[in-house]
DNA sequence: CTGAAAGCGCTAACAA
DNA sequence: TTGTTAGCGCTTTCAG
């Protein structure tokens, strides 16, 4: 537990030296700087970022907002966050806020309070009023959930389009009664997805009936068992489901085989993330990949950006549609 | 940005009493407290963590390493030690070491740089040498995996036993000839998982023969699937299998399932860790569970205490098996 | 109960 | 190239 002053006593030099040794070699001359190493050896010294990080007033430390690290879909996301962010010297504060917004307060003020850089919020759950408050003083990225018209800066897909891609797919299969699982329509991908999917069933001269719309209040497995349960109670039943998750339309899948009916001989499915549980399922999961990697570098390029104080622009990625056993006849 | 010198300022004060408010309101007059607590909010003033830390010279985080965030497996027991750490004014730090020794060092020196006060290790593949000598001088503690006869407190559970379990009621429900996806046997959990396989085998009276046991390289679903593909090459196939992970098992499901046999009734199947994803499956898997948010708890209780100079003694939780559809005819 | 002052470990401006 | 020194924002000891 040494520190920078022990060092420079130990190698006969100054405090000033000992840092640039550490910060920046090359303005050193070799002898000076071996004797320094030495005394850094010799004294198993670690510089401390507690020091570095007041004088520097900065953390390096980025706060990545999720609503729980139980959803498979976050995950590529982060990884592509923390490669970008380690990349830079900096690390990632994971934080769930499990859709609390007690928990959501903390976290703000850990931003207030310096403890982190600067913000890239997964949460569609959070509370925009106090994040676009948030977002005028301190760095914030929106990734994936946006506000349309908001003034924060996001990376995210074309969810109309994509809804519209997977409902193509079903019709052009020869479906013609398509139904769709769709998540609260109080966040805004719900809201474009459902559009997207009315999009393609007006395209093809479809009709959009309510009975086969089904909202969930939440994404999990469970949601989308009893949504297609229901579902299946119609007198006339729908010949295909896209579910706006892919742990909606796996909870489908398995009540579909629970039924006795077969996936996709008497009902196809489509999801959408594909997370990696998707290829795991019988059978397995057509359904929607966002770019989740690059959005996460996406994200942390431009939190990173910002911190540093440049402008940066919203960016709008490409998704694909994955074809697999869940729609091949 | 105000900070404690300005607030003290504009309240006609010193910083020693606007310090005191903050930390302890108790010991300043109501009086000065008011005049405090306005200039506080007339200023939008928030205390920097950073001089407060470098001060108290401690960062107020703890360090988590996991293999991988898309190991279902750690997500309770993050949850565990996240809301530990919380409830005792501490946040995590979560770190992925993707079994890269490089990722490792890094984190370590995070440790080392005072950047975390100590480190909870969820990581099998860790390198304990090094992790050991860090653990002289730095709070750390052990989840679920491990070092027989080592240092370094843990929590954990009895794999051995659990095994045993697991394997005892597919040998009471009538199968003799029990298979084992085991994992690779450099971790010390998969030697006692075999163990306890081999103790139930033997309390039966039933051969343990080496066909039956596979060691998989990795413990993800696809190793699951090439596991029980081998397996149900064998001439004398198994009637059940236990596989010492959750995602494993289901590959051994979907492998058994794609080559036209069922579950369970040709074949039975037991996992390990009660994953969520474990009763999505079709049929619902029958599994060990271990007391994950329990652990997580314990765990940070542990390092928090460690922390504080506290001595821990290592502990071993209960677990208990789940019987689900992959185990009932 | 309150204030003055030292100092946590580091970096960087300035001077030599 | 190297050293001196101020100071990042905070807490805490010591006096008063």
């Amino acid at each position: 537990m040494a520190n920078i002053q022990e060092v420079a006593q130990k190698a006969g030099v100054s405090v000033a030296t000992v840092s640039r040794v550490l910060n920046k070699p090359s303005s050193v001359t070799p002898k000076t700087r071996l004797k320094v190493e030495n005394a850094i050896k010799d004294l198993n010294y670690e510089p401390s970022m507690l020091g570095r990080n007041l004088r520097n007033s900065e953390s390096r430390l980025l706060l990545v907002l999720i609503p729980s690290i139980s959803n498979p879909f976050y995950t590529e996301i982060i990884n592509g966050i923390e490669h970008t962010a380690i990349a830079h010297n900096y690390n990632i504060l994971l934080c769930q806020t499990d859709s609390n917004p007690q928990r959501e307060n903390i976290y703000f003020n850990m931003i207030k309070n310096r403890l982190a850089d600067g913000l890239i919020s997964m949460d569609p759950t959070i509370n925009m009023q106090k994040l676009s408050e948030l977002a005028e003083t301190h760095p914030t990225i929106l990734c994936s959930e946006y506000e349309e018209g908001g003034s924060i800066p996001y990376v995210t897909i074309d969810s109309e389009l994509a809804a519209y891609h997977a409902v193509k797919h079903l019709i052009k299969l020869g479906n013609k009664k398509v139904a769709l699982i769709n998540s609260d329509e109080k966040f805004l991908y719900a809201r474009q997805r459902r559009i997207g999917y009315e999009k393609a069933m007006k395209e093809f001269g479809l009709p959009i009936r309510e009975e086969w719309i089904y909202n969930t209040k939440e994404l999990d497995f469970q949601h989308g068992v009893q949504a297609m349960r229901l579902l299946l109670q119609q007198k006339d039943r729908p010949s295909a489901v896209f579910a706006v998750s892919d742990t909606l339309a796996i909870g489908a899948l398995k009540e579909i085989n629970a039924s006795g009916l077969r996936v996709p001989d008497d009902i196809a499915v489509v999801g959408f993330d594909k997370i990696s549980f998707s290829n795991m399922t019988n059978p397995t999961l057509t359904t929607i990949a966002q770019p989740m990697y690059q959005m996460g570098v996406t994200a942390a390029d431009m939190l990173i950006n910002r911190i540093k104080g440049n402008k940066v622009e919203s960016i709008v990625l490409d998704h694909e549609l994955v074809i697999r056993e869940s729609t091949m006849g």
